[in-house]
DNA sequence: CGGGATCCCTGCTGATACTG
DNA sequence: CAGTATCAGCAGGGATCCCG
């Protein structure tokens, strides 16, 4: 059957470039990152330790499960600590890790970098959609 | 229907906030960067110029409809500039603005971090897993 | 109060086929 | 060669319920 060689050879390919890409620590990082909630939690931590219900109330707008998700995934990472207070009501802290902090740092650079050019890119938005509402 | 007054008002805090968070200049930068092949048609341009062909023999395992969504969006963004030779065969080329290039270096730095404190990442996934593994 | 488990649905992604 | 349009599959994300 050698009609499917093409095929199969496409898909190897693509596999092999998957792994490739997967094993990139920097790809990790940025699916990290790309996490809608990951970089509010570490902004919101930044200021120093939380509750959950505080998370919760701060970042409004994210459900239960994903902030117990990313919470779950930043603490698995080494980006926060949480720390359990079995108490009557339970009471749960999460604090930013040195890595964390860390992090935050450079997510910070990335919020500078986009609020001095954000502009630019608004800008060219514009001028390509009205131009590409000319041609329509 | 005093009932539902709960669950509107959390609908309401909801879209509010997704406006918020949907304005916030980092976050929109965010979202474009967290694009699975941003960074790597970013990286492949800043080489130079590439004609559509190459960019997609050199991004192995992306679909043609993903790398045209991809080039379109970025070109929209002021990021690359998008030539058309109407020769016999239509050659395309592409290449980084300015402000594409400016980006680069941005996800760069993101990649350096990324490169020396992913270990700190593993190591910390690790000990977690294994934790986990314990109680279980 | 904190969070695990479940269901459901949207929308992103990829494969295929067609145009200029 | 470059790109668009359509279709189908799947995972991510949200709402709800329930447990400690």
């Amino acid at each position: 059957m050698p009609t499917k060689t093409a095929a199969q050879q496409r898909a190897e390919a693509k596999m092999a470039y998957n792994a490739y890409v997967a094993a990139c620590p920097s790809r990790q990082l940025l699916d990290s990152i790309s996490d809608k909630w990951v970089t509010l939690v570490l902004a919101s931590l930044a200021e120093g330790p939380q509750r959950y219900s505080e998370l919760a109330r701060r970042l409004a707008g994210v459900s239960q499960k994903m902030l117990t998700q990313t919470l779950r995934k930043l603490e698995r990472d080494g980006m926060l600590t949480r720390e359990v207070t079995p108490s009557v009501p339970v009471r749960v802290d999460y604090e930013l890790t040195p890595l964390g902090a860390s992090l935050h740092t450079v997510v910070l650079q990335f919020k500078t970098w986009a609020e001095s050019h954000m502009d630019d890119v608004i800008a060219a938005r514009e001028a390509y959609d009205v131009a590409g509402a000319v041609s329509a």
